[in-house]
DNA sequence: TAGATTGTTAATCGATTAACAATC
DNA sequence: TAGATTGTTAATCGATTAACAATC
């Protein structure tokens, strides 16, 4: 069964386009406003510090077609994003654990932009059970499997401490969950259908540190340029 | 001035495997709680899912050595690892917006073990200037500038409204900030000396959203296998 | 010794960048 | 028409994976 050249399957984005496409969408979307008709690739590199064939490339991926000389519509590019990400198409999501950073994610706007809408948040905290949280309610976690298989919900956002990652997890699985976003640092089991986005907040913060390291490393080695202060 | 061989700048250790370091420490750090003395390649692998060879490539990097037959020495490796990460050193650092992001960062515990120590928050809601948040004050906005300088400080977090993200960045960079750990879903302008490390959690969750959906598809596509709840 | 495991060198794979033709 | 910009095909680069020799 090797793929045929017709296969209308769509490619897989790269991942990295992936996660490039909410900046175009935003820039373009500012385009919009200022009532701009077209916006082209050189236009989008230089605002996003991005590389101009590395933008056309992305925005081919969406399926968005430019004109040469004039550059892409703007209605015709967010539509293509738009549909691309399936920023239509609204998804309920749950919150699993209202800590600070649960909290956080409970409150945090725009959401809802791209599609997606936390409806509910679980603890096993007795003082936060029943209370709601920026508008959205706490519910009792024991009552997290019967809800996800219930509502069908296919996304989870897990931001329980690190001690209950895989517990909370293996309950999920097992009620169903397609994906799951991990804000704890444990590197969760799951079956291979199962999809995780980790979100290592230390680890990335690490990553910075210590290319912050090697920069100054490289740059005292360089030359003892003038002080940053003056810049 | 092309690189010689000898040349004894420390090689820059890729992104991806910086992101994975933390991941083996964690569980390194199980190990030696376990009192074994000694952890293969294998098993870490296994352990969080990875491929036995990438282990091995990425523990090269930090400068651990193993032993053929042996394995890696569970001390030596975790003393590489702080060593090439710096969790010794200890880096302060400013938090920049005390909303319900930023205060779920100035209560994140763990800060600290990767050397970490987040000093001060400082928002401009007259209403939060003043207190503390975990044991960290929130300080005027318009200090920030000043108290970047004097301390000397090198990495920022920006957890300000996107509309503050540019102004806020433009503050830090004229008071010598090296880093900033951005939170915002803005494309930051910065000079080409300043490093940028993007958390942008609604594109985060996008990349999920549609790889599950372009896992759906192509399950879908190869057999309708059975109802997952029954996994 | 035999077998497991590391270390190293080569092959593969995917993303980025470059070169250039097509086009409005 | 000339020039700017897209679209496409090829080259480069870096990370992952594979193959295999070295070693305890």
């Amino acid at each position: 069964m090797s793929p045929s050249p017709n296969d209308l399957t769509p490619v897989a984005i790269p991942e990295p386009t992936l996660k490039r496409l909410p900046y175009y969408y935003k820039f373009i979307q500012g385009q919009r406003e200022a009532r701009r008709e077209f916006v082209s690739c050189t236009t989008l590199a230089e605002a996003l510090g991005l590389n101009a064939i590395q933008v056309r490339k992305d925005l081919q991926a969406t399926g968005a077609v430019g004109r040469p000389k004039v550059g892409y519509h703007v209605e015709a590019t967010l539509d293509a994003i738009e549909e691309c990400m399936g920023y239509h198409n609204t998804q309920d999501i749950f919150l699993v654990g209202a800590g600070h950073l649960g909290q956080a994610l409970l409150a945090y706007p725009g959401f809802s932009e791209f599609g997606f809408n936390v409806v509910a948040a679980f603890d096993s905290d007795p003082a936060k059970v029943g209370t709601e949280f920026a508008g959205k309610p706490i519910l009792e976690a024991s009552r997290l499997s019967d809800l996800v298989r219930r509502m069908h919900i296919q996304i989870a956002i897990l931001a329980v401490p690190a001690t209950a990652a895989q517990t909370v997890t293996d309950t999920l699985v097992q009620a169903g969950i397609r994906a799951i976003w991990n804000f704890t640092p444990t590197r969760l089991a799951v079956p291979k259908e199962v999809l995780v986005q980790d979100e290592n907040l230390l680890a990335s913060l690490s990553v910075l540190s210590k290319q912050l390291e090697n920069s100054r490393v490289k740059s005292h080695k360089e030359s003892t340029h003038g002080k940053p202060e003056e810049l």
